[in-house]
RNA sequence: GGUGGGGUUCCCGAGUGGCCAAAGGGAACAGACUGUAAAUCUGUCGUCGCAAGACUACGGUGGUUCAAAUCCACCCCCCACCA
């Protein structure tokens, strides 16, 4: 099998659910994958050997932020952002594109591009499609992301549609910035489209015809109901190209990373097993609970009993509760080790139960420990 | 012993006649968090009640007043400085 960068291997396919290999200059990613978020060039409150101790293949980074600081001529004079921050796997950075959406009032879009003021200092900077990839080139990331226009749910027709066809055509001067195999990094290209269907579509034939090494799925789990999730997967699935990665943008819960699967999506990172993890709320084979609760606090069980990580091995839930309460750096520490345990190994799992042609088996098990978040819940008359 | 300052709801602390169950902060108890402006944000926080409302509360006792955490008298504590 060829490994060059941007080769991308489907192994098996359970149902609409894929699993496969995906080539980066950095070594390959077995997909479906999440991938931990480290914005600032740092996977908040974990050090690399632990990232690469709890199976974690490839992490974030995020073009604005490290543009700002500490500024991407920098990193590459450190070598690449792989050198900087010693993490030597693969990589992937956002264009800048979720801020566009949330740093709403510290921007203004116009069709070269985006002027932000920093949320720093307040200074000002412009990114085009052309500055965005000349940044990412300089952090050396493995996957490079198009710059694109992501917009909240709710926005009219009109607008979505403008949102979408501006991304399309900065994707356009993405490729054209970077073509294809002009080095190791891979560049992918963004769907928007909002919830609507007719949008969605237009969107992603766009970045056919332009052609990426992978298609992202963007504008989702900004607020809308469930069910439209699962419809816009449901409706790019047999659009977009088979032999490609497919990345959804920023999600999710655990239900949602396993409807997203399911519906075909290769690729996953989201910011809440890291998040929740400092403000408390911890991923069990039992649900979520929130540690800070009194009830834990002369627990002396284990986190999760089914959970073989450090923090679940050798902390009790009254110790866990205590650090957080108080405050103490060990508390983000542990709970952030555990909750991307719990989303790394639930990945892995989905991918072993695809291999094994088992895949809805696996889903229904998680499905019964969130009824909560049934994404069907919210789902007008079927 | 003298002079000055002070004792407020779990804690700190604002409040000098009605708009005070009483600012603000903390603690406590809950909740939220989806391509990280997040070690952040929101709610509750005297008792009873779904509520309207009732009751109990600002060191103690008594008083002035239609009305007192706020004014007066005495008493009990605490702090600073002086002897």
């Amino acid at each position: 099998m060829s490994d060059i960068p941007g080769t991308f291997h489907l192994l098996a396919v359970d149902g609409n659910a894929r699993a496969g290999l995906l080539h980066t200059a950095h070594g390959p990613i077995e997909t479906p994958i999440f991938m931990p978020v480290g914005t600032a060039g740092s996977v908040k409150a974990i050090a690399p050997d632990d990232l690469e101790a709890i199976g974690a293949q490839i992490i974030l980074g995020n073009t604005y932020h490290l543009y700002l600081r500490p500024g991407d001529d920098l990193v590459a004079r450190r070598g690449g952002l792989h050198e900087f921050n010693a993490w030597r796997r693969p990589i992937l950075t956002d264009s800048g594109g979720f801020q566009v959406f949330s740093l709403e009032g510290l921007r203004r879009i116009t069709e070269d591009g985006v002027e932000f003021r920093s949320h720093l200092d307040g200074s000002k900077h412009f990114f085009s499609p052309e500055k965005v990839i000349s940044i990412q080139r300089n952090l050396n990331s493995d996957i490079m992301m198009q710059l694109d226009q992501c917009i909240g749910f709710g926005a009219s027709h009109d607008e979505a549609r403008k949102a979408a066809e501006l991304s399309a055509r900065w994707a356009r001067r993405c490729r054209e910035a970077y073509p294809a195999g002009t080095a190791g990094n891979l560049l992918f290209g963004i769907v928007q489209g909002e919830a609507f269907p007719d949008l969605r579509e237009m969107s992603a034939r766009a970045l056919m015809d332009i052609g990426f090494e992978g298609y992202a799925i963007g504008g989702l789990a900004v607020g809308e109901p469930k069910h439209i999730m699962l419809r816009c997967l449901r409706q790019l699935h047999p659009i977009l190209p088979g032999n490609k990665p497919r990345y959804l943008m920023g999600v999710g819960t655990p239900l949602d990373i396993l409807h997203g699967i399911e519906e075909g999506v290769d690729m996953f990172d989201c910011v809440l097993p890291t998040r929740n993890a400092r403000n408390g709320t911890l991923y069990t084979s039992r649900g979520k609970i929130n540690i800070k609760r009194k009830e834990f606090a002369e627990d002396d069980g284990p986190l999760d009993p089914e959970c073989a990580c450090y923090t679940c091995r050798t902390f009790s839930r009254a110790y866990l509760r205590h650090l957080y309460v108080s405050g103490e750096i060990l508390s983000f520490r542990l709970n952030s080790l555990h909750n991307l345990t719990y989303f790394l190994n639930m990945v892995k799992g989905a991918r072993k139960a695809i291999l094994e042609g088992r895949y809805a088996e696996y889903k229904a098990r998680y499905e019964a420990m969130y009824p909560e978040e049934d994404p069907l819940f919210d789902e007008p008359e079927a």
